[in-house]
RNA sequence: GCGGAUGUGGCGUAAUGGCAGCCGCGCCAGACUUAGGAUCUGGUGCCGAAAGGCGUGGGGGUUCGAGUCCCUUCAUCCGCACCA
């Protein structure tokens, strides 16, 4: 009989839904198991094969829990509000929730086909109202609180009233709480919330048309669509993640995450210590007397300048502080004299996009403003300039600048020619800083002779004895914009009145996403839910018109799967006690800083209010490598000088050059209509052969090589091109076959002609090909549909598990598939005769060798090595012609987790009713691998020479005289006394001549 | 610049400090076939006719023994980056 992938996989498919096989068991005795894959986004290209991989493994990872007893919560569901969907409806006028549902659909059909252990009825998707009313929920949770630095979490804001009521927290410039109106109430309490409304400079991007946060640009422009993003003063709903920047740090240490993770997390939040320091200005024309005099009068001065510093240390060698031009002193401070060049340097830096600013970082402006500081010790002038390699959001915005120990002070004192002293013994301060943290302090009064980490303690102390500023810890992380200016996305759940923000009151949630008439901003720049109409709070009071980022609803998905159809709570407290937290979280590693930060943050929350009692929400976490695609890529050629569609003569006439040469020398001469000219790859690698600098050579003629990204469909396995195909698709890229010319190694293709003129070389069109990230607009997706339907999920889940280790990127390649095919079948005809017969101690040695290796593998998430295990015991069977159902039938269990529906089949053949999901995972017996005797390899000075067969219940000593009594040993001896013998139990025998 | 990861046959990869290259692809030969992108058998790191030698990016070290441990260096990929 043979194996019918089709049919199979149906069959069992079906059956677990129906039987809802896969639905945690309601029983909180049991052990639980919480494994979870990342929130996929339901994008319009639908799933392609390096989806699955990680879909798969924690799939294979789950249904082994299952057998080993566990109580296992597996669920799926979407991250449905986002970008492209609404960036689709405005093109398209589709509203994005039905474009968002046919997606859905979509990649349900392709999940569903490769037979997933999820409990679908546990789904949720963001975009859901009885979804998002929780996510409103818990905003308003976030909006009422505050933290504590005290107790050092969040408690509700009532206990910061009661603190404001009493006196024991201070309201900025003294004022009595009570004495406050509405207005100033809300200001106060607004500063200390933890989703508070606030003016901050924010991502604008002015192409989506909405505010960023950090992680979502990279490189100074948006991550989605790639659109620049510039600073803007805004006042913006934001999250103070800042408040738990240490906690995000420290819980780092009681995770068990990939390095690479936390590594970027504890990038993110750039934890410094150093300390504050003030420095007071002095204004030329103000103050007169000698610096002594001067230090007294403006030490008081409120237009003094903060900095803050990690190396407090090389305090003496400050010549100059710098300023960001953002900072709001410059205004102040810079002198009549100077205010024309300030001015102008602030308009200059304030044009210069993010991107430019970044991309030049070597380009050192900058402007001084007349003034100068006092230095708190010396009681030296110090000038102070502004510059724009300070940032303005790190820090104070301002840096006390010690070009002797810090490069960037060093590059901007050059070229500027500002003054530089050395402060550690050793420096060479003509050359560059010196940034190290080892070595003796020079130049620097009290500090002299004390090395760097001394000197760091002493002055921190002198620093805090003279009230000049204090120890200090200092985070790159910024407050996270939480608001956005777009239509698809949870509606923030505050409301207007007098202008004052207030909650919308619980029993109104959810305020659901109103209707509006397009998915773009009105006419005065309000976001898109300012055109709902008759769109009021109570009838009356006008909504927050911006909604919720996309990492909003996927900050505590992972709670809601534990009790997603509750209605009266966000997560029952029984569910949340009895599941806790994700046991193993896999998905990619580009949501390190995104998604992977804020659902830290909002657990620490969440648990901070007493809602839940966990910490963290992943014990631990994988990141499957990417799979990239190939991309074919194609050289085009195209004559500068050749206008349309002219004669290629003209390109002919051209100077004497590589590509010149090699078009003569292909024959193809005389006049041709043809515009397109298409280089084969390998005749491409010829021109690199022939002439050294093939890329420098190709710039000087009066043409143009373009590299093209083709489908990869249109290559066929030997990597050459199905030109026919790529001949029909040419027209969308308005070119035509007409005009079309192929150039190989032995001939070109015209029109369906092949001309040779060097007969014997192929005359097949290469295409080379190149991994690449998986895209649409790369036309190298491969989708996991048409394999499924070839070769069923079984094989698909194998083969993406085989491929190697999980975590590795790899680009995906199908040549090897046929192999795990090859294996399923093979595997499948252990089974067509099963027999009764009790098993042979070899086929038990087998079978309990497997078990072994699958167990320890698939622990360790070496799914590639579990296949290989596989792969070997069934040769070894199918050797022994194995068909025993002892052997066979366990081995049904142990493939269960990899390839379930054929497991099902086989399993349900031998007569079982219920599910092999629940077969106990069968246990290792070493009786069964064990050996009586060890073929010893026999080895002089470490190199293998002969191999020995002895009785494994040899001593050391007994294998030493069996071997050195062998006549080949004497023969590798040739006569000399070996020096020393090694011999390890079952493992080698090493003799040292 | 900082951080992370990876370097092993033609390719994907495998090896608790103990026979380098398991398993698969590809390739070669053969069998069965009208046929093979089906199935089965055998072979396949490199050099060499063989004996044998050489081999895990390079160089050094520890060890009886190193792909594995240590030092150093190179290359590639990914992340962060004017963060004071």
């Amino acid at each position: 009989m043979e194996y019918t992938h089709k049919e199979i996989e149906e069959r069992w498919q079906k059956y677990w839904a129906e039987k809802k096989t896969f639905a945690p068991k309601n029983d909180t005795s049991l052990p639980k198991y919480y494994v979870l894959d990342m929130f996929p986004y339901p994008s319009g290209a639908g799933l392609h094969v390096g989806h699955p991989l990680g879909y798969i493994a924690s799939d294979i990872y789950s249904r082994y829990k299952r057998s080993q007893g566990f109580n296992v919560l597996h669920p799926m569901g979407y991250d449905s509000f986002g970008l492209p969907a609404e960036q689709y409806a405005i093109q398209t006028g589709q509203h994005p929730a039905v474009t968002t549902e046919q997606n859905i659909k979509r990649y349900r059909e392709q999940l569903d086909k490769l037979g997933f252990s999820f409990d679908w009825d546990r789904q949720v998707k963001t975009s859901n109202p009885s979804y998002y009313k929780w996510t409103q929920w818990i905003f308003l949770q976030l909006f009422n609180s505050w933290y504590n630095p005290e107790t050092d979490k969040a408690e509700a804001i009532e206990t910061l009233i009661q603190k404001l009521e009493v006196g024991s927290w201070k309201i900025e410039g003294d004022k009595k709480w009570n004495e406050l109106n509405e207005k100033e109430k809300s200001d106060v309490l607004m500063d200390s919330r933890i989703a508070y409304l606030g003016e901050a400079f924010v991502n604008w991007c002015p192409a989506l048309g909405t505010v960023l946060a950090n992680d979502e640009v990279k490189d100074g422009v948006s991550e989605r669509g790639g659109y620049p993003v510039e600073r803007k003063l805004m006042k913006q709903w934001s999250m103070r993640i800042t408040d738990y920047a240490e906690r995000l740090l420290t819980g780092l240490d009681t995770i068990d995450w990939s390095e690479s993770i936390k590594e970027s997390q504890r990038n993110w939040i750039g934890k410094s210590e150093g300390c504050s320091i003030r420095f007071a200005l002095r204004h030329p024309e103000l103050v007169s007397g000698s610096d002594n005099e001067m230090l007294k009068q403006v030490q008081h001065d409120e237009n003094s300048i903060e900095v803050f510093t990690t190396r407090p240390d090389t305090l003496f060698g400050i010549t100059f502080l710098t300023l960001a031009p953002e900072h709001e002193l410059v205004s102040k401070i810079t002198t009549e004299g100077n205010k024309q060049q300030v001015e102008a340097y602030l308009n200059y830096a304030k044009n210069r996009s993010e991107r430019e600013r970044q991309a030049d970082v070597k380009k050192i402006t900058g402007q001084f403003t007349g003034a100068y500081a006092i230095h708190p010790f010396t009681g030296k002038q110090i000038p102070v300039w502004v510059g724009d390699y300070v940032l303005a959001g790190y820090g104070t915005g301002a840096v006390m600048a010690v070009p002797g120990g810090d490069q960037r002070d060093w590059s901007f004192a050059k070229h500027f020619s500002l003054p530089i002293i050395p402060v550690i013994e050793g420096s060479d301060i003509d050359k560059e800083a010196n940034e190290s943290k080892e070595g003796k302090m020079i130049n620097s009064d009290f500090l002299n002779g004390l090395q760097v980490k001394e000197a760091i303690k002493k002055i921190i102390t002198e620093i805090e004895n003279r009230g000049l500023g204090k120890g200090k810890i200092n985070f790159r992380l910024r407050d996270a914009a939480f608001g956005r200016q777009r239509y698809w996305g949870e509606p923030i759940p505050i409301y207007y009145k007098d202008g004052i923000p207030y909650a919308v009151d619980e029993k109104d949630l959810p305020v659901v996403l109103p209707e509006v008439d397009k998915f773009l901003p009105t006419e005065d720049g309000e976001p898109p839910l300012a055109r709902a109409k008759d769109w009021k709070y109570q009838g009356q009071y006008d909504y927050e018109s911006t909604t919720m980022p996309g990492w909003a609803g996927s900050s505590w998905y992972y709670l809601r799967y534990m009790d997603p159809h509750n209605d009266k709570e966000f997560v029952s407290k029984a569910a949340a006690d009895y599941w806790k937290d994700v046991d193993f979280y896999l998905g990619g590693s580009e949501h390190a800083t995104g998604h992977l930060l804020y659902v830290r943050f909002w657990t620490k929350f969440l648990k901070d209010r007493g809602f839940i009692s966990i910490e963290e929400p992943a014990k631990k976490l994988v990141n499957q490598g990417m799979i990239q695609g190939f991309s074919a890529k194609i050289n085009y050629l195209v004559s500068e000088e050749r206008k349309g569609n002219a004669p290629l003569t003209e390109f002919n006439t051209a100077p004497i050059n590589g590509k010149i040469e090699l078009i003569k020398n292909l024959s193809i001469k005389g006049t041709y209509d043809f515009a397109e000219i298409f280089l084969s790859a390998d005749a491409a690698e010829g021109l690199h052969k022939q002439f050294n600098d093939y890329e420098m050579e190709w710039n000087k003629i009066p043409s143009k090589s373009h590299i093209w990204n083709i489908p990869i469909e249109y290559v066929n396995n030997d990597g050459s091109l199905n030109i026919n195909l790529f001949c029909e698709w040419l027209p969308k890229l308005e070119k035509t076959r007409k005009n079309a010319i192929f150039i190989c190694k032995g001939g070109y293709w015209r029109n369906n002609d092949f001309c040779s003129f060097n007969s014997g070389e192929s005359d097949k069109f290469f295409i080379k090909q190149e991994p690449e990230k998986m895209s649409k607009s790369k036309w190298n997706v491969v989708n996991p549909d048409e394999l499924v339907e070839k070769y069923g999920a079984d094989t698909l889940r194998m083969y993406e598990m085989f491929l190697g280790p999980l975590e590795q990127s790899k680009p995906w390649n199908t040549n090897g598939i046929t192999g795990v095919s090859g294996f399923l079948k093979k595997f499948w005809k252990l089974y067509l005769n099963v027999s009764e017969e009790k098993a042979s101690q070899a086929e038990l040695k087998v079978l309990h060798k497997t078990i072994k290796k699958i167990t320890d593998d698939i622990e360790k998430l070496s799914f590639n090595t579990c296949v290989s295990t596989f792969m070997i015991c069934v040769n070894e069977l199918s050797d022994l012609k194995c068909n025993k159902r002892e052997i066979l039938e366990p081995l049904v269990v142990l493939i269960a987790p990899l390839a379930p529906h054929i497991a099902e089949e086989l399993w349900n053949k031998f007569g079982h009713t219920e599910s092999v999901t629940f077969a106990k995972w069968p246990e290792y017996k070493e009786e069964h691998t064990v050996e009586n005797s060890f073929s010893y390899p026999v080895s002089f000075n470490g190199k293998t020479r002969f191999f020995q067969e002895l009785d494994v219940a040899l001593s050391k000593e007994d294998v030493e005289k069996e071997v050195m009594a062998l006549e080949q040993t004497q023969k590798y001896l040739e006569g000399k006394q070996p020096k020393k013998v090694i011999v390890v139990h079952k493992k080698i025998v090493n003799i040292v001549v």
